[in-house]
DNA sequence: CGGTATTACGTTCTACGTAAGCATC
DNA sequence: GATGCTTACGTAGAACGTAATACCG
């Protein structure tokens, strides 16, 4: 049912994929996500294996997110946020619903 | 500028919810997700955990969304049909591409 | 007892960090 | 030679599987 090809594939990598895009830099990028350059640019490899694309064009000055990539950059913004947002709803329920049974707020 | 609340959370855990949710029943979801119930059931109260709610209500028979459960596996159902499409999406860009430099067709 | 979810325990695999290497300007 | 991406290598954490336990009909 789920095609296995896009397995391995996760909110993760889109989250790095889209500091990338903006930092235009791996090192910036990584430091803005709180990690180093090596395991950034692995993953935006990783990435680019997955998918099948090149999303980056390298150079000694930075990265220039290709055609694909800049495509890719709208839809895993949209993705990224909705993301967000279903998870903030959740939580925004579960404090509703825990008011009365208080079974994880203090755990 | 991420809370680092909703680290953790993955689509893959989206997933195995979904799985969960269709099916009532942690082994047959897990049979469908070609997984054990174990890791099914640890990942899914990993889930409840993460959120701040309690998704499914347990019993001997199987399991049963709880009103926070069903709200949430509207938007998971979205988030992993709008996650599988830009996937499959960039993979044909991809393809487009591939056509004339040929570099990860055969990768 | 039969069936279902959970806990315990050990293992495998993935992701990350540090250090060294390579390329470009 | 300074800057930025990459490769090599080792380590820490996460995810999974098997086996054993607890719970409810």
């Amino acid at each position: 049912m789920i095609d296995p090809h896009l397995v391995g594939i996760e909110i993760r990598h889109l989250r790095y994929f889209l500091a990338v895009c903006e930092e235009l830099h791996l090192g910036r990028a990584a430091l803005r996500l709180g990690m180093t350059q090596p395991p950034l640019g692995r993953a935006i490899r990783a990435l680019e294996a997955g998918l099948g694309v090149i999303l980056f064009q390298r150079s000694s000055r930075g990265v220039m997110p290709t055609a694909a990539g800049k495509a890719l950059a709208v839809e895993a913004r949209k993705l990224v946020e909705a993301f967000d947002f279903a998870v903030a709803e959740a939580r925004r329920i579960g404090r509703s619903e825990g008011k009365a049974k208080r079974k994880f707020t203090s755990a």
